[in-house]
Order: C-alpha cells, then sequence, then structure tokens
DNA sequence: CTTACTATGTAAACATCGTTCACTTTACAA
DNA sequence: TTGTAAAGTGAACGATGTTTACATAGTAAG
C-alpha cells in the first residue's frame, strides 16, 4: 500500500468513533458529567463495552476528546465575533459569546477548563494558536494598543487582563449553571453590565 | 431521661461523625473530590464500610456536610476582613479574602457553589443570614451608599455588582487551581490588578 | 481462490465502588 | 440484672471501568 489518502476501512473508524462521542455527548448533557459511564455508552451505540476500547484507550479519553471538541467549538465560536468592531465592544461582544456558548452548550462548557492542564506553563511560553485564549488576549492587545484600554504593567499587563476577563466569563457561566441553576433573573443584562464594568466602558459610548 | 444537653454517647457520635469528616477532607486534599471513596476514608477510619452509615446516610451525604462546612469556614473567614476600610478597599480586601481561602483550602473551595443549589431563587427572596453572599452584598451596599462606586439601575444594581465580583474571584480561583495549577506566575499581583479594575479603583487611592 | 493477517467485536472475569441486610456486640437505663 | 437501642461487622447485590481470551469479518498478498 503506497502513501495516499485514508482507506474506507480508516474513514469508517473515524465516523464510529465520532458516533460513540456524540453519543457520550448526549448523555452528558441529558445527565451530566458525573454520570457519564462507560457501559451505558455502549449500550446505546449497541457495543459491547470492552468493543469501545477498540476506539478509546479509556473513559478518560473519551472526556478527553470531548474536551477537545469543546475547545475547537469554542474556537470557531468567538472567531465568528466581527474583528472591525470597537476594541471595548469587540471585548465585550467575545465575554457574551463565551457565555453564549455555555449556555447552548452545558456539557461541552463544563469541560473546558476543568480537567486538561494549560498548554503552556508560563508567561514566557508562546500562547497556543488559534485557542480561545489566543483570540481572547490578541483583542486586548488591539484594544491597549488603540488606547482604549488602559492597563499598568506593561506587557504583562494585557495578559492579566485577558485572565481577568476570563475568569470573569468563566464564573459567571458557571456559577449561572451550577450553583444559580434554578435562580430566575435577567441573565443577560447582568452579564453584560459586570463586562462592561471590567472592560472600562461604565455608560454607552 | 429529661430535657437536657447532650448525653456522652451523643458527644461521642458527634466527635466520630468530626473525626470522618476530617478523613473525607484529607483524602480529598490529597487525591482530589473525585477519587474520594467511602470505602478508603472506612479503611483510614478504621470502620468496616457498612459502618459509616451509621453516621451518614451516603456518601453525597458527606460531601454535603464538607460542603457546609466550607461555607461556614469561608464566611469566618470574610468576617475577618475589616468593616471599617475605605468602601472599595472593602470590597478588593473581601475579594483578597476569598482567593486566600481558596488556595489554602482546595478541596473545600472546589465544594463551594459547586454542588449544593442557591439558597434562594430569585431577586425578590431575601439573601440568606451569614452567608458568604450576604456579607459580600452587604460591603457592596455600603459602598453605593457612601457614593464610593456607582452602579446602573438602583436596587438590582448592587446584585449585580456582588454577582460579577463573585463571579470574578470564584473564576480566577478555580481556573488557577484547576487549568492553570501547573502555571508559574506572581497570582497575588493579577489578582489585585483584576479586582482594582472590576471595583473601580484603577490607580493608587 | 486461498492464505495470511489485521481489524472488529464479544463474553467472561476482575477489582473496585456505594449500598443494604442480617447479625453480633457494646453501652446505657430502668 | 435485664431489656433496649446504638454501634459495628461480614457477606452480598448491582453497578462501574478495564483486561483477557477468543471468535469473526475484511482485506491484501501469494
Amino acid at each position: 500500500m503506497n502513501e495516499q489518502g485514508p482507506t474506507g476501512r480508516e474513514r469508517r473508524h473515524a465516523r464510529t468513533r465520532q458516533a460513540i462521542l456524540e453519543i457520550a455527548l448526549e448523555l452528558s448533557n441529558e445527565s451530566g458529567l458525573e454520570e457519564l459511564s462507560l457501559r451505558e455508552i455502549a449500550r446505546r451505540a449497541d457495543f459491547s463495552p470492552a468493543g469501545l476500547y477498540r476506539y478509546f484507550e479509556s473513559k478518560e479519553d473519551i472526556v478527553a476528546a470531548l474536551a477537545a471538541d469543546a475547545t475547537r467549538l469554542l474556537t470557531d465560536h468567538l472567531n465568528s465575533v466581527p474583528t472591525n468592531l470597537h476594541p471595548r465592544e469587540r471585548l465585550i461582544r467575545l465575554g457574551l459569546a463565551y457565555l453564549t456558548f455555555a449556555g447552548e452548550n452545558p456539557a461541552h462548557f463544563r469541560l473546558l477548563f476543568s480537567d486538561l492542564p494549560a498548554g503552556r506553563s508560563s508567561l514566557s511560553e508562546p500562547v497556543p494558536a488559534n485557542s480561545p485564549y489566543a483570540i481572547l488576549l490578541d483583542a486586548v492587545q488591539e484594544a491597549i494598543k488603540s488606547g482604549d484600554v488602559v492597563v499598568p504593567g506593561g506587557d504583562d499587563g494585557a495578559e492579566a487582563m485577558a485572565f481577568a476577563i476570563w475568569s470573569l466569563v468563566h464564573g459567571m457561566a458557571l456559577l449561572k449553571q451550577v450553583h444559580l441553576r434554578t435562580f430566575d433573573a435577567n441573565f443577560d443584562a447582568i452579564y453584560r453590565h459586570a463586562l462592561e464594568r471590567m472592560v472600562g466602558t461604565h455608560g454607552r459610548t
């Protein structure tokens, strides 16, 4: 066999893998991640429990694959925010996009940044390209460069601000989805106020 | 037996209960909450697995007791922040106290707001007295009353601001402890910058 | 076409888990 | 001392994630 594209068998293998992941995601959205069971996935996929091990090394491996999917989907979603907005408004819109994603994809969201460690281990390492954080950091740097946002502390100031925004939206999404899951309020308005305060737009622009 | 204080048996029962909880907390701090095992608690407490059921209804019940402890400890810790500070500085110190608590009590922190639903279900209900959120909300209301902090939207504005601060510190603590657990940076400085930005103190006061 | 070989799938077993049940032992009150 | 409730145990149940040995189906080479 020469070097060429994926064979039929490989394509079928990849498709089955994907199908398993979709069932795992369904199950997670129905009953939560804690109760996700390998054997239940197997039942719904008409597999014997052992069969899944031809496609994944372990249950943890399945969850990791879901988390990787989540990161890719979030990246796409953040990339759909226009880049030519007023810099502060762009930051706000990125935050709101994060919150929308979390609301619409609860299981995927719960996987974000909750298991896999970060891709880098200090500020001196490069930011992983095409990651959600890279998009946010870029927007912060643009806002600083345009003078629209002022941060202390030079280069690392942008990272500090990106981390703050990230923490804020992640915290809001998590609290709403877990601890405040039965709380009735207009979260969309609250989200926007919080982001405007963080980014520095306290009134209308 | 007349109505009087706890008998010797009741005191011993309560002490054993507490001892079990301490072992459960130790185990959580060592190996994480996900891997906490009833049987491992029993082994370390020199109990048979079934014996624990004289003290707790279920594993979930043990975790709930730990979470209640966590809330009480956090409340104490927040109450140790002076109340006579400059209103904005007080808010910042409350946030930093939250982050300190999270850093020093990782297992207890992971239980905070992560399992039990909130004590109220809409803004019209009263805030649970002596809760961490009540302390924060009170500080926000003081800051607004003093004119030190300006929020839009009347009464609910204070709640929105309290939620924003809460989300920010919770998100920062969580991201640092989970996704950024191997990341090396001066988080204390980052925490303070983020809080100052959120509360509105952008330079020295 | 046949012969290897690999991919795919299964059944059975293992260790562990949370939980329950029947039972014994301990401690205290009358 | 006796009766009763609490405290504690071992064995079992059903469930989990995982491994092993085995069967079958597809495919590539002779």
